[in-house]
DNA sequence: TTTTTAATTGCAAGTCGTTTGCATTCATGA
DNA sequence: TCATGAATGCAAACGACTTGCAATTAAAAA
């Protein structure tokens, strides 16, 4: 369903379309939160494809900005599909869960900053997410 | 000079003071920027204190809330004094530069968050960090 | 002050996520 | 269909950080 999509992603890069891209790709679309290799290991499987190569995909797909990293404060990298409308996370620190919230005026924000700050000139990105319990965790 | 302050501030967390973690204390309270185990390292010395040492003191510092983790998506921890007044960073991508920036409406968007989100009932923390080029490197 | 006791340290070794080198395989443009 | 450079898999390496354990030390108790 989402093949050719996929593939015109990679050929838009200057990628060729090989069968752990797509099946990363396709992880990426279909899950609206952050993932990291181990996630992606677990799915695709670990006969199928080297832990090597979806490191290596990763990486390429964030230098492509196919992807781009989320910092959750755990102890490997997350990502998420660049494609998904812009937001942010609140994380629970005990559990882990994870909830996106959209509301996001940083981006005023950061326009706002970087005509005060003398010394940087180009904002690429910004982290922001929120750390505390989720109800479950806070009884 | 700091001397007193810092042992008070072990104390109240119920450490016991020893060399190490009093000059841990006062590398952070001299620094305004995050730092990390290497930077201590160096300052210390590696000859006077053990890596695992300056590890421990971070982990115990940051337990007690003395210090607290700084998100800047570089491959080791940084870490910041608490007792610095709240604020976060913009961070140059390419060369490492880092400023602070105290503007942060961060609080009371968080408040509102709160109350919109069913799920999480208390906010610990957050992250708030800008990335981008600085000037010099954007040339 | 001395003793006692648990906390702290240093060393060596281990863990875990991630990367690198290199030979093999494969996608794609000619 | 072939040629060529890109992508993969394997083994080994890397770097930040942690753990186990015996020796040391701060500070509470005697």
């Amino acid at each position: 369903m989402c093949m050719k999509k996929d593939n015109e992603i990679l050929k838009l890069s200057g990628l060729k379309s090989t069968p752990t891209r797509l099946s990363v790709l396709e992880v990426f679309s279909q899950y609206c939160k952050p993932i990291n290799a181990e996630y992606i290991l677990d799915i695709l499987g670990k006969d199928k494809t080297d832990t090597v190569t979806v490191y290596r995909t990763l990486n390429m797909f964030e230098k492509k900005k196919i992807i781009h990293q989320v910092d959750l404060r755990k102890d490997s990298v997350y990502y998420e599909f660049s494609n998904h409308h812009h937001h942010h996370h609140i994380v629970c620190t005990k559990c882990g869960y994870i909830e996106r919230f959209d509301d996001c005026r940083i981006s005023e924000m950061s326009k706002e900053l970087l005509s005060k700050k003398s010394k940087f000139n180009i904002i690429q990105s910004h982290s922001f997410e929120l750390f505390g319990l989720c109800n479950k965790c806070n009884k």
